[in-house]
RNA sequence: GUCCCCGUAGCUUAGUGGAUAGAGCGCUCGCCUCCGAAGUGAGAGACCGCAGGUUCGAUUCCUGUCGGGGACGCCA
């Protein structure tokens, strides 16, 4: 029951990697068994579901045979049998044992001719090892961030830009041309009433607990985030001051000085620090979007009359949305525990201003280039150069002067699919979106427009209880709320993680912590699950230990560590394996296996858009690599040739693989921590 | 009221129909006179919320039910 082959010819024999060419394999098989049976079916309608043997026992890799007893007419026990026999006839280079147990079909292959053959395409590949070019030609824009420019990132604003990051560069792997947008929504309430709490102070009618002025050391959105706190309850405590933001919003909007003006720069200052605190993770864009922009161009005004002039709009004269504009949605109203509720979405209040939702619309037809067609112009000019060396854009609403650098502005937005990271409790406003783009014709564009929606960031008791809150209703875990001040900031926790690898490590040097922390708090943002909430707790989230992204970076940095001390012995890896050792053992195995599968995981788990699939793929890998580490005698002290430069090649391909992998998920590897 | 999500070991969780449910933390006992102990070996710990159903096969799909969270605003 088994086929030997030569070693030392056989490795180039392999097509693409082991996965390819066992499926490739077992089709052309099955092809042969409906042939002999006379069974007239498509092949098409047998999938060839190989992963890895659930027991080295069985094989190497294995095929479930069961689900195709139905559509063939057999037992899989016979099915697989008869191509099992088939194989054994085509003396396939690199198989040596074909097996059957229950219903699967097993395949044990030549370790170190089957291994050579990944080290080498790894090798070959280099940085580009993983790359697919599937997305070749295809534009994707993804907003993420997104952050309201009136206080600080805290760790609710984290997870969605580590989420849409990661998927950024997960695409940009595949060879779709990314355009990261972060859109600022500068014309909100919110920023209306930091302008508010600014002239309150001016007045001397707003008192801070911690103190009026800007503290020495606290940047900007900090002290923004605690007059926004301020101000809040200052509206809560004297009513009448809400009759003051109902007029800022009108100043703003209206372009009132100085109001607008000083709206416009807080805006700008904030995005300024968000977009530093977000370098620290190492995220970049492409493109900043901002909502005054959409307003100032007039495209909402122009997608407005779009919208009512194909229908897609009522304006009800009377009832709870009297004089409003509004999609209509639903069949009457719902009841809820406040009270009644329509189900229509209103675009634009009474007063004539458009909703965050209408405002969307507009944007949303900007991302695939709908708004060509309206007469619209935008400008976009350089914003500057990012830590990444990446350049960022931004949009302006009127031209700029004469001198500055315009980008062309077909250059921006056009995608063919469109994806938008925001948290779940959007769901409804995202749906309302993509409806309203199927009502006024653009079915493509509302079929490729994706939310990429994931669930809230919360805090353990513990965590909430450290920054003032009453835990003593006993709930596991509390809400956070950048109104009243219960958040973790981002910043803040970026310099717990910093500190914790110091403690962890006292010597380690600055640009060595940061990078760390960056890692650490990258992977805990991607690892769960999309639909689970996280409930953050400080102690877990700055762990260096576990499945934790300082873990990857230490396991990187240890297979570096050999790599220096082979190349510190005066050992030179040799470029080819002349001779492969006469086997492998089971850790060196799996190490190669996990490699094998990187781009296939890849490409996969872009597919899906889980940032958490590729996450787990990685610590997988690292682990296998520490598992081989630990079970095969040192590779400095090895005496047999063939094994030391096997392995010595090994550890180089299981370095360029990690390395490809964490620069995936935006670390900056680490050679020696 | 309608809709959405979650429920897996003491805790945090992975698992997009397939062989014995995989980790991390914590716990017990080990491993640095051989490549980095932020590592690693062994052990204890899970009737995958509950009840039905579909299937050769269900943690995974469907229905119901219990528990928890969220959405349905002239806020964003």
């Amino acid at each position: 029951m088994s086929i030997t082959s030569q070693a030392e010819d056989t490795a180039s024999m392999i097509p693409g990697d082991l996965y390819d060419y066992l499926v490739s394999l077992t089709r052309q098989a099955t092809a042969t068994f409906i042939a002999q049976e006379g069974i007239a079916i498509e092949l098409e309608q047998l999938p060839i579901d190989l992963r890895f043997s659930a027991q080295a026992s069985f094989g190497d890799y294995s095929v479930p045979l069961q689900s195709w007893a139905k559509i063939l007419r057999r037992p899989p026990i016979n099915i697989a049998k008869g191509i099992a026999a088939i194989l054994q006839d085509m003396q396939a280079p690199a198989i040596t044992e074909i097996s059957v147990t229950n219903g699967f079909l097993n395949y044990r292959l030549d370790r170190p001719a089957a291994g050579r053959n990944v080290i080498e395409r790894v090798l070959d590949e280099g940085a580009d090892f993983g790359q697919n070019d599937i997305g070749v030609g295809t534009k994707v824009v993804v907003e993420h961030t997104a952050i309201n420019s009136n206080k600080a990132a805290h760790v609710g604003h984290l997870r969605n830009s580590c989420l849409g990051d990661t998927l950024v560069r997960m695409l940009r792997s595949q060879g779709y041309n990314v355009e990261a947008n972060n859109y600022i929504d500068d014309t909100g309430v919110q920023v209306a009433d930091v302008v508010v709490a600014f002239t309150l102070l001016q007045e001397g009618l707003l008192e801070l607990p911690e103190g009026n002025e800007q503290l020495p050391g606290e940047s900007f959105d900090y002290y923004c985030s605690r007059l926004y706190v301020a101000v809040g309850r200052a509206y809560e405590q004297q009513p009448e001051l809400l009759e003051r933001r109902k007029a800022m919003m009108r100043a703003v909007e209206h372009g009132e000085e100085p109001y607008a003006q000083l709206a416009a720069d807080l805006s700008n200052k904030i995005v300024r620090a968000h977009l530093a605190t977000m370098a620290r993770l190492n995220i970049s864009y492409d493109l900043l979007t901002w909502e005054s922009a959409i307003i100032g161009a007039g495209l909402w005004q122009r997608t407005f009359e779009m919208l009512r002039d194909r229908g897609v709009l009522e304006h009800p004269e009377e009832g709870p949305a009297a004089g409003c504009w509004i999609v209509p949605f639903g069949n009457g109203d719902a009841q809820t525990d406040e009270g009644e509720r329509m189900s229509d979405k209103i675009l634009v209040k009474s007063d004539g201003t458009a909703t965050y939702t209408g405002k969307d619309i507009a944007y949303q037809l900007w991302k695939f280039g709908l708004s060509d067609s309206l007469g619209v112009d935008f400008h976009f000019v350089p914003w500057g150069r990012q830590h990444d060396g990446r350049l960022l854009w931004t949009m302006l609403a009127k031209k700029p002067a004469d001198d500055t650098t315009e980008a062309d502005p077909r250059r921006f937005g056009h995608g063919k699919r469109v994806i938008t990271v925001i948290d779940v409790r959007q769901s409804y406003l995202q749906q309302v979106v993509y409806e309203s783009l199927r009502r006024l014709g653009y079915v493509e564009q509302a079929d490729n427009s994706t939310h990429f929606a994931y669930e809230v960031v919360t805090l353990s008791a513990a965590t909430a209880a450290s920054l003032g809150v009453d835990t003593s209703d006993g709930h596991e875990s509390y809400a956070m709320s950048g109104r009243k001040g219960i958040e973790v900031k981002a910043d803040d926790l970026i310099n717990k993680a910093v500190a914790r690898m110091q403690e962890t490590k006292p010597d380690l040097p600055n640009e060595t912590a940061a990078a760390l922390a960056a890692s650490a708090i990258r992977y805990f943002m991607i690892r769960f699950n999309q639909q689970q909430i996280i409930t953050l707790d400080m102690d877990e989230a700055l762990r260096p230990n576990g499945d934790t992204g300082v873990y990857l970076q230490y396991a990187y940095a240890r297979a570096n560590s050999i790599l220096r001390k082979l190349d510190e012995s005066g050992y030179a890896i040799p470029d080819q394996l002349e001779t492969l050792p006469d086997q492998l053992e089971q850790s060196e195995w799996e190490l190669l296996r996990h490699i094998d599968a990187y781009p296939r995981t890849l490409a996969d788990t872009a597919r899906a858009l889980a940032p958490n699939m590729l996450g787990a793929y990685v610590y997988d890998l690292a682990a296998h690599f520490s598992d081989f580490y630990e079970h095969t005698t040192p590779i400095l002290k090895e005496s047999n040739e063939a094994v030391k430069a096997f392995r010595a090649q090994l550890v180089r391909a299981a370095v360029q693989t990690m390395a490809n992998a964490l620069r995936l998920m935006g670390f900056v590897p680490l050679e020696r921590i």
